[in-house]
DNA sequence: CATTATATTGACCAATCGGTCAATATTCAC
DNA sequence: GTGAATATTGACCGATTGGTCAATATAATG
């Protein structure tokens, strides 16, 4: 008995999520938005209550599809070593190739607003304890079939290779060409082996 | 023949840079800079021309600083295994346990600004490049007197360890607690053996 | 002391910031 | 069609943004 949205809130959230991914939070302004968006101002308001809730929103909404993604090549593989090192290239080829080189959206929301900005802190931190134990298992079911060495803890090299994962992306938005990440992501797999 | 300053350039500078560093560029307005340097906002302009120029003044600075740290640690090694650790060590333990979590200056600037502007990438990527050679060197010495592997090439290794450190300060600022960060070091170095 | 040259100061500026809201439009239930 | 409920619109708001500048102060030179 009311007056029904006329846009679809996951379009909008995806564009707005491209807006504050490509320039950060800060830079990314109402009237960006607007445009990014479609929608006027007013009903961006009324439907995401301010700036930072719909940033919450859309960094959710990203972290969704990341997860979809990172469960689908993360579990239960065959050939453990293979599918690390396929799950690894992927995101890099996909995060490194950008044109505006965008880098990783939950890479870029640690550095600006982990330190200061609690409920982001917040999600950035149970989004990584969910991809390490995804890569944890991994690593600890490739030790079990002879894909990985066996004299360090899959807790370990995990942390490590999510470390470097980070570091790549960051090298990334150097504009470090996508071939000399890919050799970073084989001589780690490698010195895992 | 005219006044002189009142103020020294470097010890502004280093106020800058911090403001800079905690806060990034955008976040940070000519009245923080007012507040962290003491100047008045007209001094800071007559000085340093505007606010992407002081920005860049603070950057150099802090690279300057960086490199005269990095060279003393990573330059003519009589043990390079212990010395590349201590480096890495020294490193995270001062970048990681700042209460404000601001990481590396060096990296909050990669993904904030390096995409879109060029002064910085361009600087940050000649930085790398040094760094690099420093690294790479320390580790093609450490392989001739069995300190690492050398099954794998200096380059290589080296680039995964700077890639490393880039995502351990990353970690860093989601506020993971210092010993994680020290192990994945240790985790690291031992790798390369 | 007068001149020259630069430094300091703070009032001032247009533009933009995030955010609000009254007016209008649109839908469904009756 | 009427009324209730929500959506859309864009003008509007005070605060803040980066930046300017004329007035004043301070030094070295002659």
């Amino acid at each position: 008995m009311a007056r029904p949205r006329e846009f679809d809130t996951d379009a909008v959230l995806d564009a707005a999520m491209c807006a504050f991914w490509r320039q950060g939070y800060e830079a990314t302004s109402m009237a960006d938005l607007v445009a990014a968006t479609g929608l006027q101002k007013g009903s961006l308001y009324k439907a995401f209550s301010d700036k930072h809730t719909l940033f919450i929103r859309a960094l959710q909404r990203y972290l969704e599809q990341a997860n979809r993604f990172n469960q689908q090549l993360l579990s239960q593989l065959d050939a453990p070593k293979v599918g690390v090192q396929h799950w690894f290239q992927t995101l890099v080829e996909s995060y490194g190739t950008y044109a505006d080189h965008r880098g990783c959206f939950s890479v870029n929301c640690l550095i600006e607003l982990a330190p200061h900005d609690d409920e982001v802190r917040q999600i950035l931190a149970a989004q990584t304890v969910y991809l390490r134990s995804l890569l944890t298992q991994a690593i600890a079911h490739g030790q079990t079939v002879g894909d990985f060495r066996t004299d360090m803890e899959a807790e370990d090299l995990s942390m490590m290779l999510l470390s470097l994962l980070y570091g790549i992306v960051t090298s990334s938005k150097g504009g470090v060409p996508i071939e000399q990440l890919q050799k970073q992501i084989r001589v780690a797999i490698a010195l895992m082996e």
